[in-house]
DNA sequence: GAGGCCGTGTCTAATATTGAACAGCTTCGA
DNA sequence: TCGAAGCTGTTCAATATTAGACACGGCCTC
């Protein structure tokens, strides 16, 4: 059997084959999962859902982290030695989370070959994400961060139709995405939409000549 | 024996332990290890000196991702599946780099227990300071993200004297690494010298009390 | 149907930042 | 020893961005 680093992964396989203690919680919609500060006991696994990764900064602005899909995992800074948590972590819509022990997570990242190839997997994407979004914040503007986002939100890439319906997002939650003002925000989307690039009457559509704004220049 | 996810851990043992194919080699100064654009075919890992990973825009702007020292991996993107490297690696002092194999590495990720922990600890490592260097980015201004990276780079915290010595590193490298300019760089360490929170006489000084730009407020 | 809450549209005066220029200094190699 | 290259000091006008304010409309609950 070949190694993979990626493809598809069941997080109940390796949790059944192992007797691991491991515990399920259902959120409600804008429920708080932890909280900065908190201790930091658990690693977490989407089953079903999204959660968004925040951060509070000491003059109070909130900063957004990520946003993750079912099969991510989050709250993996514990396994680094972390004492307590980074951010905050929210759940944008109704979700279904696994918790893992810190202390079992190590065991089983240790014996588990199929849970550690799936972990290394999860750490390599989400860094070359994170790094993407820093070299987003170094080279570009506010307007090209945001059409970025924008784009990344209504899954670009994924689906080949020209005009991609995005889920609920208000314009302060842009904000704190990109790391600028709401009224940065507004000026762009008003921009945007006399271009023709974005629809967001009746819920925001994504055209795929909003990419021009990233690519150009 | 139990599992560790951090703690030392010396790059010959997992190699001299697995006949794996391996080649080591010495880069001077300045020397390009690998540049964007070039077939990602090995991760590397540096035994001895420093690198330094850098991205180059479409307008040509250079942005600094991350200075690298020994015990790091670096080019693990390719693990992820990307053909391509997605920046430059250069050499900032004379390094002894490792590479190993990128099927190689697989297979080893999947075999070698220690060698699968330490990459785990490594990827940790990675992910919390890239998150934080983009949680500067989201929230502070380009003085305070200059005073944090001064303090990082006079490894703040590992020491403990008040003044720390830091290797050379022109005002030019860290517009790149704050996502700025040179003429904002040098109005803040002009800034900066005038309060005595440095001193770039001969060889540049940070005091601790630099702290104070990154904490106030 | 009266509030309250939430999100958007709009405006403005401060500030921060860029981009580009030019001069002086040091280092380094031929 | 000369010149080039690299780094710093300095300036400035043009832009980009912030931080607040206020109005408006929809939606929900009581």
């Amino acid at each position: 059997m070949k190694p993979k680093l990626n493809g598809t992964f069941n997080a109940q396989t390796f949790l059944d084959s192992s007797g691991i203690a491991r515990k399920i919680v259902e959120y409600r919609r804008s429920d708080v999962i932890f909280s900065q500060g908190d201790a930091c006991e658990h690693v977490l696994y989407i089953q079903k859902g999204a959660v968004k990764l925040s951060v509070l900064s000491k003059a109070g602005r909130e900063a957004v982290v990520a946003m993750l899909g079912p099969g991510e995992f989050f709250g993996e800074g514990c396994l680094a030695g972390q004492p307590f948590r980074m951010g905050s972590a929210t759940a944008t819509t109704d979700s279904t989370i696994l918790l893992v022990d810190k202390a079992q997570m190590v065991r089983l990242l240790h014996k588990q070959h199929a849970l550690s190839d799936r972990f290394i997997a999860h750490m390599l994407a989400r860094n070359i994400r994170i790094e993407e979004d820093l070299i987003d914040q170094l080279f570009n503007s506010s307007e090209k961060r945001l059409a970025r986002t924008l784009l990344l939100l209504a899954r670009y890439g994924k689906h080949d139709k020209p005009v991609r319906a995005v889920p609920p997002i208000s314009q302060e939650t842009l904000a704190e995405m990109i790391g600028t003002t709401r009224s940065r925000v507004n000026f762009f989307m008003k921009k945007f939409q006399r271009l023709g690039f974005i629809d967001y009457k009746n819920g925001l559509r994504v055209n795929n000549s909003l990419l021009t704004v990233v690519l150009h220049d």
